[in-house]
DNA sequence: GGTTGACTCTGACACCGTGTCAGGGCCGAA
DNA sequence: TTCGGCCCTGACACGGTGTCAGAGTCAACC
């Protein structure tokens, strides 16, 4: 018979956790003084601490080791218990994998530049969205020609939807696709609506769809300087191994045609794991 | 200016973490109603929440992503913070590979044996210890060889220790070494104690160094029936991806002459990583 | 027998990030 | 005006563990 001090030591185990164990019927000690309250251990007990570290070693939680240990779990249930723990354990790792590799980009940034750059890029799922689109065509894919294209669009995609009685339902948002006829750009001007699409209408109702992953970015200032955005947007996917997987949508949060120097511009790029 | 809920869509956060990060002042919103209390964030707060998210991605608290955003840390604290994340994560990576090794080896028992064993490994530090003890020679390995010659060797352990005054402080433990001629062997026949080594003696004092990791196990009944535990103890560590270093420690955490079936002994066997 | 130091007891609080619930107020559209 | 959906605060929960306070116990030594 152990004092639970000498039994805590001879386990590797805190005094705290063979309380605790007792509290949740995990390992109750061999007898218990009625009088004073103290805990006393047998050797053989040692046998079920040590199931329950190893278990519990496993990532397991107490309450799926006292169900094992007590054999209320079948066979079947126990090895789905493992298998699930194996995958939640595969799961981990690769985000861990994924975290370090965050620090270590973050630490280099430090070296080059000797601080952290405020532009900060995010993974979100994008949830489908529908969309009431105007589009046009821009020469290329160089901003002025992309604005000039752009700016007309607007007015007219509200001026429209006004005249149908549809309400945007968020945002603006834009994209572009190349044309395939030399570096035309197909430009899509849109914003999100929850009309449905059944109805001919003067503007087109598109239905973008969900993306699972696309790093974002915000983009402050007005939209002749997204270049500088885009390129830090890019420069982050290749440190952080992702590979850019569709087209680039703008979504314009904040926006007044007076002062485009306070835009707040989201930039969201699909990407895969490279 | 957003509420709280399109805020909260826009940055893919839950309302609930908003309004943590309000009151732990990590992101206050832009404006709060004074008669409703309602929480208004702008458009550019966006920027400041997707560093928080960045930041806390990597696994930082978020009283550290408080620190930095508000610039209170110094470039060399950061770096340090960031060193001592990435040290974090390597460890937790290595943890988690050999939990998931765990697992694996224990799915792989179950669909051999159709069970799992109750024979449960358990890696532990040990710390070094003071040993006051006896020491023989064995014909050999032999389990018969090892008895005849431990067995008398305790009581007159116990009798010199007795006579000089010496009680023991600890369990008795026993172990071996080749003596490098033949199949023979040291066995040594010892127990724990806190007495010094200076006087001379007709036993022997030793410290046994600290092992860093020691793969341990609970063998139950008569020392004659070690071998299938150490047999267990042998696969178990070859299954794990680890290597025997160094000589089994036997403790006899509960034994009685009477009744050898009773006993309780804890096998300990050094281990490196193979 | 008394003192003392090491041990034990219970009960509570803390950590951290997040979900969820209860009970009540607010807002906009029909 | 009513109703559905939003927002508010405050609280509790999770899980494994540390730590503290205040009180009781034990063993050894004088």
């Amino acid at each position: 018979m152990f004092t639970i001090g000498d039994f805590a030591r001879l386990g590797r185990v805190s005094v705290r956790m063979l309380r605790h164990y007792d509290s949740i019927g995990l390992l109750r000690p061999a007898a218990v003084d009625p009088h004073t309250g103290y805990r006393f251990y047998r050797a053989e007990q040692l046998r079920r601490l040590n199931r329950v570290i190893a278990l519990k070693d496993l990532g397991l939680t107490l309450g799926q080791v006292r169900a094992i240990l007590d054999d209320t779990v079948e066979v079947a249930e126990l090895r789905g218990m493992l298998r699930l723990r194996r995958s939640e354990l595969a799961a981990q790792l690769a985000a861990d994998t994924a975290r370090l590799a965050g620090v270590e980009a973050r630490l280099r940034m430090i070296e080059t530049e000797g601080r952290m750059t405020s532009q900060d890029v995010v993974l979100k799922e994008l949830p489908a969205v529908r969309v009431a689109e105007l589009t046009g065509v821009a020469r290329s894919y160089e901003t002025p020609d992309i604005s000039t294209v752009i700016q007309p669009l607007y007015p007219e995609l509200f001026r429209r939807l006004g005249a149908a009685g549809v309400v945007p339902s968020g945002p603006g948002l834009a994209w572009y696709e190349a044309t395939g006829e030399g570096e035309s750009v197909v430009v899509h001007a849109g914003v999100t609506v929850a009309a449905d699409s059944s109805a001919a209408r003067d503007f087109g109702i598109v239905d973008l769809p969900a993306v699972p992953t696309a790093a974002t970015i915000i983009h402050h200032g007005p939209m002749d300087e997204v270049a500088g955005s885009i390129q830090a947007l890019a420069t982050w996917i290749e440190a952080h191994g992702w590979r850019a997987d569709g087209y680039t949508r703008e979504l314009y949060l904040d926006y007044c045609a007076d002062e485009p120097e306070k835009g707040v511009t989201e930039l969201q790029l699909p990407v895969v794991a490279a």
